[in-house]
DNA sequence: GTTTGACCTAGAGTCGGCTCTAGATTCTAC
DNA sequence: GTAGAATCTAGAGCCGACTCTAGGTCAAAC
């Protein structure tokens, strides 16, 4: 209920103030962010709740531009979820194909780390090929 | 063998010619790019591979400056195993880091996507609640 | 009553990673 | 031999996502 600063939201969600207020003025948050007494923004429970979903989907890739029109539906309230399902199962799609990139990397990397762990000795029974 | 134009490695690697050219002037190389009578650039199938290992370095976020220093290593030849082992396990950390990461944005996503399946009827016995 | 620290706005600056431009040269096909 | 495509270099430009600065307000602690 409280209604947090800026600087506890901050501390909360690991943004820094400045990065609150960027996101702020890019429109990731449903709602206008409420302010005391001397204009200083108040931020309630379901406003660090749906930061912590940007996070996420920051934290995936997804650009500032999706988060935002994403927001935008949510904060127009019932009637068009079949469009946020839209932009949910888009995202998920690409983070599955990041996955699978990821998943790649990984591969080539321990491949090379067993490689090199050959060579120093480290390790034995590494069929030892092509590198770099 | 052969020995390839800079427009074949743009086709066969998926990267544009600006791009290649870039990545040569900051270093990302193992060797020097050969050049032809006109001195325009002549790839060769090693140059192509390690291309390939970029390419998958870059898609798992190792920034380029990071690339630059592990082709540094490599470029230096045989006697630094120890630290090229330490560039790619650290980077294996992180890879690590950011699959755990896609995997926690990908359930936030499947869950609210199981709601608003569950909301628009397309799907029963989803245990609905707070949302966004 | 003044100093300290958290906050405010508007706008400028930074950084990574490309991407493009200009102006010149060279190769390829007719 | 000439038009059109590909290449070259050097350097400028762009975009996303922050990050910081300047100049100011305000409350609380000393």
């Amino acid at each position: 209920m409280s209604g947090l600063s800026i600087g506890q939201v901050a501390d909360r969600t690991g943004l820094s103030v400045h990065t609150l207020r960027f996101y702020e003025r890019q429109g990731l948050l449903t709602q206008p962010v409420r302010r005391g007494s001397a204009g200083h923004r108040v931020y309630s429970e379901d406003d660090v709740d749906w930061l912590g979903v940007c996070i996420r989907l920051r934290a995936s890739g997804m650009p500032l531009t999706d988060i935002r029109r994403y927001t935008d539906l949510v904060r127009a309230g019932q009637g068009n979820e079949v469009e946020r399902l839209e932009v949910l199962r888009e995202h998920r799609e690409r983070v599955l194909a990041q996955m699978h990139e990821l998943d790649e990397c990984l591969q080539l990397i321990t491949h090379k780390v067993a490689v090199y762990e050959g060579r120093l000795g480290l390790r034995d029974n590494v069929t030892d090929c092509a590198l770099p």
